[in-house]
DNA sequence: TCCTGTGTTGACGTTTACGTCAGGGGCGGG
DNA sequence: CCCGCCCCTGACGTAAACGTCAACACAGGA
């Protein structure tokens, strides 16, 4: 207990993690880390063969898994990284950037739309629970927003 | 050709349609109906061993794929499609319907703060490019709403 | 010196969501 | 009566995204 609690802190240390302590503070595992390397979404820098692993490539981790929240596969997470590795470099080949850019836009904008939809849906059910509960048994609103027309359930538009 | 073009029309029909045409309307394929049928996820009325998909069917089919481009996954699809049939009931075990929803409703709220977060992300991005493309070039706005702050690109927030 | 803990690279297992035959039935047309 | 077309039910194949296990290396402590 001289110096630090970390196991095996790489070098002079700098916010640098290991793939374990990476892992940890993501909430992720270690073996889901690597996969995403060899699927090329994360190059870690390497002391001997272990990974270190920097700001950058937590940043990007924390794209990769925003990705898989939306729903995307690797590949298309992939694809979707090089946009910001595009736009953070010398932006050359602007145009296929901005195909891309727009193409997921365009996706992103469609899967927003869905989740409004589905969210007002869900909003009303929740109200028609309420009411049946009668009220006053300890239920609160959850944080959903406006409910506009509280029309018949289960029509999904 | 003296009736209709239908290869085999159930019945009398009245908006009913055969696995091939539900598959053709909502561009999925037969195999897949079939398998969403056997997870639980619609049970179309058959004619002899024949499916047949009314109104009803067609409208739960396309829940299903809305939460298929949302992420999730069949299994969950089948928990959130029991929350409408709860809702279209008499309602029972409503305080069960209440908190499922909810839970529901935090984890599409989640996943549209990420949407619009990338969306924003991929704006700035967008309007860099086209600021490198010297605009002029024939490029023009995709549909992206307003871009706030027009910071560096790369940091996931 | 040996043990423990953490790291590495394969390699195989598993789950999900279908794709792809194989095998068989029913029905209208030529 | 046979053909072609659509339907059905298995059953096996597959791609993605890891989980799990084996075998090995290295570093620090009792």
């Amino acid at each position: 207990m001289s110096d630090a609690g970390e196991p095996a802190a790489p070098t002079g240390d700098g916010g640098e993690l290991t793939i374990s302590q990476l892992a940890a503070a993501l909430e992720v595992t270690p073996r889901a880390i690597r996969f995403y390397e060899s699927a090329g979404l994360i190059q870690p820098r390497r002391i001997g063969t272990m990974r270190v692993y920097g700001h950058r490539d937590r940043a990007r981790l924390l794209l990769v898994l925003r990705g898989k929240r939306l729903g995307f596969s690797l590949a298309e997470i992939r694809e979707w990284l090089e946009c910001y590795a595009l736009a953070d470099g010398q932006i050359r080949q602007t145009r296929l950037l901005l195909e891309r850019v727009r193409s997921r836009i365009r996706e992103l904008e469609r899967q927003r739309r869905d989740i409004e939809l589905t969210l007002e849906e869900l909003g009303r059910i929740e109200q028609e629970a309420i009411r049946h509960l009668g009220a006053g048994t300890g239920v609160r609103r959850s944080g959903a927003g406006a409910v506009p027309a509280p029309r018949c359930v289960g029509g999904p538009g």
